[in-house]
DNA sequence: CAGCTGACAGATTTCAATATCTGTCACTCC
DNA sequence: GGAGTGACAGATATTGAAATCTGTCAGCTG
């Protein structure tokens, strides 16, 4: 019956949740499925994963953390200003976020609806995501480029006046002409303040 | 048969369907309830708004013009310097939003749920709003409190950064401890970047 | 005759029955 | 004997028939 020989991991499972996600939508995607489409009973998923919920929250929190490895190396890039990392990690938090919802709009969605009503595993993505930010803007503190109270508290200002660019709440809006002058406009307008002698 | 001998006229359907959506919600909001709220049958509604969605249209911009109102004496304080005008304005909007979302959260989910899908309304609403920001920076550019290149773009850069505190879909988050903080982080950095010299 | 009515057709929503799914567990089978 | 199974009970989702709603319009009524 197995249509494979190897083991059931929890990665496997993992991979074949997004699968089922892809195909199916939020709605419709059920434990059943992610268990036929590996040639499993539903019960051995449970194995794995005590509850639905546990199950995509794994999986949310699997394709949050893609996004935030790919933004980490921009934190560490020594060869450029302060300045100029914030600008490229915003420019690549906004390119990322475009490309996923540009590129599969269907699974972006998906991922939206399952993200909500996750509380804990967003809070941490944001967590995430601003500790890096703090430590760009530490950084440039610590230069003299950028002049700021706290860099923890002036990142997470930054994080969320840029929400219009990463919130999937805005993605309808990420395709509009005129979005990259927009968002040039508050970066422009950031930097400008944080670089501002107090 | 009619409750009352005053006549029928928009603004009377207008604060019956605000009563019957404040009552029943968006969803199970009818044309016929409104009817029978004001004592006429459905068909004179009709008379007055073409269609239900122009009705809810109606309303809603209604609702969203009181919040543009109290906003518009604030630009035009000229006991006060830009600075302090756009402080003004900024917390104003978001302390009006917040007074609405928490005085009454079903009115403010209702109207949330019809401003989506309304996007003409929206966009007209943020049109006017922008454009009393731009009047405040651009007051700002002339006297020298501010250095802008253009005060319309600048005026959508700071109104976008702080979504976070006027947009709705953030509503739930206006409660929590700290947004005070994050709303002054934000702002802060905002005026220092309109502040520095180009 | 200007404003209002209410019966009507087609579209949409509701509700209850039916079907499917979630999560458990005693069991099987390498 | 530990990973995997599948029948089961209660919870959730689907479906289609019945009820309600939207939008129109010929005809009241004052």
């Amino acid at each position: 019956m197995p249509s494979t020989t190897e083991t059931l991991t929890a990665e496997r499972i993992l991979e074949a949740t997004e699968e089922v996600l892809r195909r199916h939508g939020p709605a419709k995607a059920t434990v059943v499925d992610v268990a036929r489409a590996l040639g499993v009973s539903h019960g051995s998923v449970y194995r794995h994963f005590r509850t639905k919920a546990a199950l995509r929250e794994a999986v949310t929190k699997r394709w949050l953390d893609r996004t935030s490895e790919r933004l980490a190396g921009i934190v560490t890039a020594e060869d450029r200003s302060p300045e100029q990392r914030l600008r490229d990690w915003l420019a690549a938090l906004f390119e990322a976020k475009r490309h996923k919802a540009g590129d599969d709009p269907e699974l972006f969605a998906t991922y939206t609806v399952l993200v909500d009503g996750l509380g804990g595993v967003v809070h941490d993505h944001i967590a995430d995501l601003t500790g890096q930010l703090t430590r760009i803007i530490a950084a440039g503190a610590e230069s003299g480029d950028f002049t700021v109270p706290d860099p923890a508290t002036a990142a997470r200002a930054v994080f969320h006046a840029t929400g219009r660019f990463h919130d999937p709440g805005y993605a309808r809006e990420w395709t509009e002409p005129g979005i990259e002058e927009e968002f040039e406009a508050v970066v422009g307008l950031l930097v400008r303040g944080l670089r501002a002698a107090g």
